[in-house]
Formats: C-alpha cells, structure tokens, sequence
DNA sequence: ACCTGAACACCGTTCAAGT
DNA sequence: ACCTGAACACCGTTCAAGT
C-alpha cells in the first residue's frame, strides 16, 4: 500500500511559484516562451524546473489540469442530458480551452496522435467525447451522416490556431460555417 | 534611370545555393528550422546569409516567389473565366500553396496583418484575389450573402494548419464542409 | 561589393555537488 | 528529498576586418 508522501514545503512552494509564473508567461508569450525565463520569474534555479516539469508539456499539462477538468464535466453533462446545440457548444468550448495560450493548439494537435506527449491522455478524452456527441447528432440526424469524430477534432484545433493567428471572430465565423457545412443533411 | 547591375559571380552562386539548401531545410524541418544549418549545408558563413536575406521572412519570401507567381496567375485566371467551382479551386490551391512548408501558415496568416512583414504584399495580393471571386460568387448565389473575404482568408489557414498538424485529409474534409456551409443560401 | 567568422546575448537540458 | 548552478551544445544577429 503506497501512501502519497505530504512534499516538503519549499518543494511545494517552488511548485506553487513556478506554475504561477509559466501561466504568466504562456499568457503573454505563449507556451513556447523560454524555460529559463518562466524559472527566473519564480526565483528558481534552472533544475528545479527540471525537477518539477521534465518536459516543457508536462508543465503544460500541468497548467491545464483544472481547466481540463471543468471541460470534461461540460462534455460529459452534454452527453448525460442530450439538448439541440449540444455539438456546438462542445467545439466552442472545446475550441475556447485549446486557445488557452498562442501555440496551445498545435501542442493539442499534435499530441493526439503522440503518445509520448503528456498531453496525450487529456487530447484522447477530448477526442472521445467529441465522438459520442457526433455520434448522437447523426443518430438524431442533426448531422450529415459521413460525419465523424475527426471532423470535431479538425474543427476544434483549426478554430484555435484561427483565434490565434487571426482573431476570435474568424475562429467564431468558421465554427459556424462548418457547423452549417455538418448540418447538410442531402449529400 | 536605374540599371540592375550583374552581381557577382561567386554572389550570385551563394544566393542559388543558399535557396536550395534552404528548400530543402525548410521542407524536412520546417520554416523554423536553423539559419545557421542552412548557411553550413550551403558552405557560406552565416554572415552570408544575412547579407543576401536579411530576416527569416525575406528568406521565405525568395522561396515563394516563383510558386506565388503560379498561385496567382490561377487566380487571376479564375477570375478571367468564370467556372461554377472558382472558390473552391483557389481556396484548395491556396491552402496547398500555404502548406508548402510547415510553420508557413503560421506566418502567411500573421504577415497578412503585419506590414513589416516581407511576406505581407504576397499575403495581400492572395486576400484580394479571394475577395473577388468570393464577391462574384455572392453575386451569382452561388455562397450566402454574408460570405466575406475573410472567410476565404479562415479557411486557408486553418486548412494549412491543419493540413500540418493532423493531415491532408482532415484539411480537405474542413474544406469540403466549410464551402457547404458557405453555400447554404437561407440564414 | 561581397564574404568571413568572432563576438555577444540568449536558450534547452543534464548532472555532480551541495543541504 | 530537493535545490543549485556550472557545463555542454546550440542558436539569432551584428559588425569589424578582410579580399
């Protein structure tokens, strides 16, 4: 039986600080901005970092643990209690977290198929939920019925890469063009 | 008047070399990939490189010069004669073109706004180019009425993202289902 | 007119040495 | 058990000195 050890405290500090200040900088630089730099900002050195994160998405990750969770539950409520919208409302929010920080996209992107990312389990129940709801559409016939899951996910990374690279609105717009592109029922 | 001196020998077989060895750079590692490489694989000091292409973007820009060319000639002749898929010809020739490299779309979508950007008259000339034939295609019903050159502007990058990070395929698929929604007259 | 490469400032990552 | 920071390998960019 393996009990989970309390962490020291400076450990847990340090921690603390260095999540503190990697969402700091991921905010303004995005998740690409420098190791050193987001380690200086939390006044450790360099291998404490390390220590902590041993890879730049395991800090990701680390950092998207809450809001991960709280995307889950909205996927899983929409599955437990079906409404029309249901699928747009998914891709948005969906779209919404993986616009986090500028290059959170493409990290989510390419994690789905890498399964040495940390990043990879969170990216597989994203896609997961995504295709049961998709599923349902097409049983309702809310949607076109070649419709399938990899088709929320195109959707969802490319809207994020268009709030980043272009704006909210383009990301908004081509949501609902492709929500509309889906809903065509006649092939 | 200006005459275009003949550069130099040895100036000129740099610059053809330096673009070679930077395609071929640029198409394994994307346009991110070290300067520094491509001026060893290309036998010039790094200086060198800087002289003949002073930013990253300059580079990439020579690069494109002749494949824009081409990209535009189509459009322009898109244009010309008018055929019932001209929109859906440049937005798919335009996302091949914007995927020619990975990290391109990235910044053909930044450069279209950045007017510092090396990359920003090419990035302009294939904005306007898809506001007219989007305009047209409006005119004919062809597209709901809302449809905007931005849209046409989305489409292509968030295709070409996606086009490098999940798959030709999946790209394709956001097209075919964007032009769907696009052609859904009643709003 | 063009090329070279040292110089500067920065970064990712590891690991021996400390406490 | 955790932290430190030097060490190594690499990069972007500039610019004085050469030819």
């Amino acid at each position: 039986m393996t009990t989970t050890r309390r962490p020291r405290a400076d450990a847990r500090r340090n921690y603390e600080r260095l999540l503190a200040e990697a969402d700091a900088a991921f905010r303004e630089g995005g998740v690409e901005s420098s190791l050193e730099s987001v380690a200086r900002r939390a006044g450790v050195a360099i291998g404490t970092l390390y220590g902590h994160f041993p890879t730049r998405r395991a800090l990701v990750g680390a950092l998207l643990r809450e809001r991960n969770e709280g995307l889950f539950e909205l996927g899983e409520r929409l599955l437990a209690r079906p409404e029309p919208d249901a699928l747009a409302t998914w891709v948005r929010a969906a779209t919404a977290h993986a616009a986090a920080y500028s290059g959170l996209a493409a990290l989510l992107a390419d994690g789905l198929d890498d399964e040495t990312s940390d990043l990879h389990a969170s990216c597989r129940r994203m896609a997961d939920i995504g295709e049961r709801l998709v599923a349902r559409a097409r049983e309702t016939g809310a949607v076109r019925p070649d419709a399938t899951g990899d088709d929320v996910i195109a959707l969802t990374t490319a809207a994020a890469s268009l709030h980043e690279h272009r704006s909210a609105a383009e990301a908004d717009r081509l949501i609902t063009l492709t929500m509309a592109g889906l809903a065509v029922r006649r092939l």
